[in-house]
DNA sequence: AAACCTATGTCAGCATGCTGACATGCAGCA
DNA sequence: TGCTGCATGTCAGCATGCTGACATAGGTTT
């Protein structure tokens, strides 16, 4: 275990190869709408979570909050959510999808679950449990170390 | 099925948590060998399979031939790996890591093995092999209805 | 009240990676 | 021979996402 090894026998690597793969089929089936992934992502995320602001977004769509601006831009510009010209309270700008947005989001929705069944049609129910759960598990271990890094 | 659903159900969305979290780690492990990701990947499959042109080591590392481009210009600037001025065959150009570049994939190496340890500590073996089968199953299933959209 | 800390939005600059396009070398076929 | 198809390298332009920096709003501490 001190060296990498063989890569195809590496988590990490296959982790990453599943990973690429799903984003070339979202971005394959996203393309139609004329979405990103991370145009979907937002759009699916503020579907079920409304109101939130830009950087609570960026945490749950793994980008920065500065990304995430030009994100959110353009999808007001296309009329698909809308934010309020002036904070109700702090600096945090709420974020809502407008029904142009929730109808488009139905359909993204839609292309990226038949991705996502395409994906897992060869695992079995509890196949697909432990996956969720092992993936989960990787992502908390990986996150509980991430050191401060505060000098002393 | 017929839409995405709760997000933290969802195993697509478990993927991306994943990677995001491992891409992360393995910046921070690489960043004191002053190396990305990209130029890490590169030198690991260049150091188990010598003499592959830029357009195979693009296709194993899931980036462009044009990307990788950038990637092989900077790894030569620094020593790492050499190609020859000219095509000994064909167009392709084969790489190899110099001495610098090996030692230095060594030490890469061990800081992302070490990060790959971090994250499959809780589970065990078994497990493990089951996460890497499912994973390269997801990777395959997407890969194989890559439509070439050919028109009728 | 004043100082501090945190979170948020925003601007600027830059790095990375992509698409599109073109030329080249080689194999296969008419 | 010439033509076609394919893989490779390379150039240009562009989109995305990042870091760094700053101002502002609110809460906490002193």
């Amino acid at each position: 275990m001190q060296q990498v090894g063989d890569l195809d026998a590496s988590i990490g690597y296959a982790m990453k190869e599943a990973a690429s793969a799903l984003r070339s089929a979202m971005e394959d089936a996203l393309r139609p709408l004329d979405l990103s992934v991370s145009q979907y992502s937002s759009l699916e995320v503020l579907g079920q979570q409304p109101g939130l602001s830009a950087a609570q977004l960026a945490r749950r769509t793994f980008v920065t909050r500065q990304s995430m601006q030009g994100v959110l831009t353009g999808l007001a510009a296309r009329g698909l959510l809308s934010r309020p010209d002036a904070a109700p309270q702090g600096r945090a700008l709420p974020t809502e999808l407008t029904p142009a947005g929730r109808d488009l989001l139905r359909q993204a929705s839609r292309a990226v679950a038949g991705v996502e069944h395409r994906m897992l049609e060869h695992l079995s129910a509890e196949d697909q449990h432990r996956l969720h759960s092992d993936l989960a598990r990787c992502a908390e271990a990986l996150r509980s170390r991430r050191a401060p890094s505060r000098p002393v």
